[in-house]
DNA sequence: ATGAAAGCGCTAACAT
DNA sequence: ATGTTAGCGCTTTCAT
């Protein structure tokens, strides 16, 4: 492959002025770039970023660190932050953790040792100190949904705003009385943030006759599945889930067990996964922009690139309410 | 960060000893390799490929080609690539073409830039002629599900075979008289070794009695939906789909229009995607072995590193039939 | 067993 | 405007 000196030594100029030529710097006469430009295009010359890097400090690599890349959610995420980054010309460096944080620790390892400028973190098992050894090496990260540390700017959905909209759906239109929250574990902040949201817009909106009670189960499909029986013996009207995976579990439940949605039991998910409008009868819920978060993740990670002394934000997108037909109506 | 002359300096001993010692050469003595090994440890010092990979030419990079990482499938072989080079040590670089030549070639091009020493590549949509500029960039490459290039490994499903034995049952074990296959595009080589496996167990098993009417569609959920009415037309006992996204959409199709699955209308699927177990009539249908795809592409390319004279070779992975309900039997 | 020196491909400071 | 020089961090001859 060839190099910059091949191109120096065929136009009879300095290897110095190549690299000027060709990374459109001033100080080059044009008749002398023309002659570098078209050499280094007749001999198919590309740039070793790598070599460059060692110099410049900046090797145009990007990490995308995710629990699961299988996860739709994720997935959709990290195709918003790809069609960013790779406009721009940086490379993706992905590490997909598996939900493990030993191995996401070692993860971290590997993206500082190849001096990745920034990293795009979207994890569920980081602790805050975990993220040290990009301080320490001056990488800068950008959070996705879980605010890791104060340190490094957050772009996440508003899980509070979300769950306050639905809920006041529910009540105000729906008309449901008693309703029962299925939510993931306690300690996770979205289950946090959204059972929030849900008690206290019934607070807000005074209906203290409408009966809840909350029941914590594994956020997944097989988690809703196999806790439907339970949740029945409160006789809801309602379920408002963790997510729309959980909400696709009990939905089975129902259908096998003779059960008709919405009339005998009304189903409001989170998220708005591909499947939910694909359901036999298409789920309500809250529609997240997955995408649109992983493109405001890139393009605020290359703006603090750019501008290396700006302080962390937060960038928080509005979720939106999606109704269809599991909750009984349709607007 | 600390370097490697850092260490050589607080040791008293030459650069050179320190790489010697730090990659476990021989000629080092053990008491010096072990003050090295201490202090770099003290130091925290960690090794820069970039710089190493300038002179080794060995750059720890892998390339990740896949036509959308939103897709389950290639999320899945996406992952199983992960996992194993990961333990390698090796570094992925992750190509979300979104189904586009263009952006493919462009890709193509970064990582060759970027001196990858691999790539595994899942397209759809490059040609023979696109893989020139890893030939030309002696970067190794194998092909995943589509055999691109005689040059390269492939490592695939055998589509022939999971649609000969999907057939069979169809035809032995659940009786189907009038039998439509709903392809994708006629082009598309899954397509064609799918249809032909079909065609011919029809023909070895001598049943000139059933009729076989094939349709071609976009191969997603949509395309399923929409050509549901044109397939009932046919007055068929049960379909063939070319996925089980299409599956899904003839399923949705029927549930909205009351047609009873399996009685009406049988469907069988292919791939296995998770949603097919999770329908409300679980899908019988292929089962394709996508981690393990990944994780032979993978192993396959590593081999090919470290013995760079092995001839290209095809990896063939057989599918399984799973028997659900949707065809209304379960074994 | 260790050191000295050269160089991978590139950029940047300094000179001219 | 161009060349000279030095050096990024590492590895690898070649001496000793």
């Amino acid at each position: 492959m060839a190099n910059i000196k091949d191109i120096a030594k065929l136009c009879g100029v300095n290897p110095a002025t190549v690299s000027r030529a060709l990374n459109g710097q001033k100080g080059v006469s044009e008749n002398v770039r023309e002659s570098i430009v078209k050499t280094a295009r007749k001999l198919g010359y590309k740039k070793n970023p790598l070599a460059a890097s060692l110099i410049t400090r900046r090797s145009g690599l990007i990490g995308l660190v995710v629990p699961d890349i299988t996860n739709p959610y994720y997935a959709r995420v990290a195709k918003g932050v790809s069609s960013v980054l790779e406009k721009r010309g940086y490379a993706i460096f992905l590490c997909d953790c598996d939900r493990d944080r030993n191995l996401e620790n070692r993860y971290f390892e590997m993206l500082s040792n190849y001096r990745v400028e920034g990293v795009i973190l979207i994890s569920v098992t980081a602790q805050e100190s975990d993220l040290e050894i990009f301080a320490r090496n001056d990488i800068k990260v950008v959070c996705v949904d879980n605010p890791i540390s104060k340190e490094y700017s957050t772009v996440f959905n508003d899980n509070y705003q979300g769950a306050c909209d639905i809920t006041e759906h529910l009540v105000c239109n729906v008309g449901v009385k008693r309703l029962v929250a299925m939510m993931g574990t306690s300690e996770a902040t979205t289950t946090q943030q959204r059972l929030r949201g849900c008690m206290d817009t019934l607070e807000r909106l005074g209906r203290s006759d409408i009966l809840v009670s909350t029941m914590n189960v594994i956020a997944n499909y097989k988690g809703g599945y196999e806790n439907t029986e339970k949740l029945l013996s409160f006789k809801p009207d309602c379920v408002f889930t963790i997510n729309d995976s959980v909400a696709l579990g009990v939905f089975n439940y129902c259908q096998h067990h003779g059960i008709n949605v919405p009339r005998e039991l009304k189903i409001a998910g989170y998220d708005d996964i591909d499947d939910a409008s694909l359901l036999s009868v298409p789920l309500t819920t809250v529609h997240q922009c997955k995408y649109v978060l992983g493109q405001k993740a890139a393009t605020q990670l290359l703006s603090e690139l750019e501008n290396p002394h700006t302080m962390p934000i937060k960038i928080e997108l509005l979720p939106k309410l999606v109704v269809r037909e599991s909750c009984g109506e349709k607007l």
